[in-house]
DNA sequence: ATGGTCGTGATACGA
């Protein structure tokens, strides 16, 4: 089973790409954020016309997450839970069944946090202690479970072509770090980090011909719980799509998982 | 060192 995640960075200016993308790489999950989107009018017909079902949680001009997948739906959750006043649309979780039991698929756009030393910070590092307080309450069900987003992380020095540029940056402080490693501590493995040690960007800037210079950082991931990466195959970064038309920003990342449909 | 680019939706704002 193939499972994506992709921030495209407004999912009505990047219709065109989401399908061919679709149609090339036949995922059987993806988690999109930035869909910069309203539910009613996500454009879901074209997406059901590849054989995908749709679950969004949108809102107006920014932010937004989707799952699409070519399983049916058992249960959808919104909202990460621990602060009723957040009324960012952020995290969607989806739980499928497979042969081997329940699966739950996360859709996650951490926020971004900049300028650090603001109330944007504090509410990253906020959100980041949500979600630990989240995944620890998950592991505790022993199930199969992909982690999968936009962190806005950078874990390693490794993970940017230019680490120093970031050292004030909310991406790269040791708390934004420390928080990320958090998961990894609670048991989730770093699918790409679980196959190579090579340095692999996930997303390039629009300015200063970042991607002519391959001047990237790798910010989005798929963490597995222990019950995910034991039947881990592959994980990779689809790197082409960035060389499309009016690409996004970001491009996919995915894991194989030998896990089939129930 | 500075300014450089996008998407949304109609204007600044977020990234």
């Amino acid at each position: 089973m193939k499972i994506a995640t992709w921030n495209i960075n407004g999912v009505k200016a990047r219709i065109d790409n989401l399908l061919t993308w679709l149609k090339d790489s036949q995922p059987d999950i993806v988690c999109l954020q930035e869909i910069k989107s309203v539910d009613e009018n996500f454009p879901r017909l074209e997406i059901e016309a590849l054989g995908y079902h749709v679950e969004t949680h949108g809102q107006k001009g920014f932010n937004g997450v989707a799952i699409l997948s070519k399983l049916r739906f058992d249960e959808v959750t919104c909202r990460l839970p621990g602060n009723d006043g957040d009324d960012h649309a952020r995290f969607i979780e989806g739980v499928f069944s497979t042969s081997a039991g329940v699966l739950r698929v996360v859709s996650l756009y951490l926020p971004n946090g900049n300028p650090v030393g603001t109330e944007k910070f504090t509410y990253k590092l906020g959100w980041m202690e949500r979600l630990e307080a989240w995944a620890k309450d998950r592991l505790a069900l022993e199930e199969p479970i992909v982690l999968a987003g936009d962190y806005n992380v950078i874990p390693q020095p490794i993970d940017a072509k230019n680490p120093d540029v970031w050292v004030n940056d909310a991406l790269y402080q040791p708390e934004s770090r420390s928080a990320f490693r958090q998961l990894s501590l609670l048991g989730f493995t770093d699918s790409i980090r679980a196959v190579t040690d090579e340095a692999l960007y996930t997303f390039w800037d629009y300015q200063a011909g970042a991607w002519q210079k391959n001047n990237g950082i790798r910010i989005d991931h798929l963490m597995l719980s222990p019950e995910a990466a034991r039947h881990l195959d592959a994980a990779s970064v689809e790197k082409h799509v960035r060389a499309w038309e009016k690409p996004s920003d970001h491009v996919p990342a995915v894991v194989e998982l030998a896990l089939d449909a129930a």
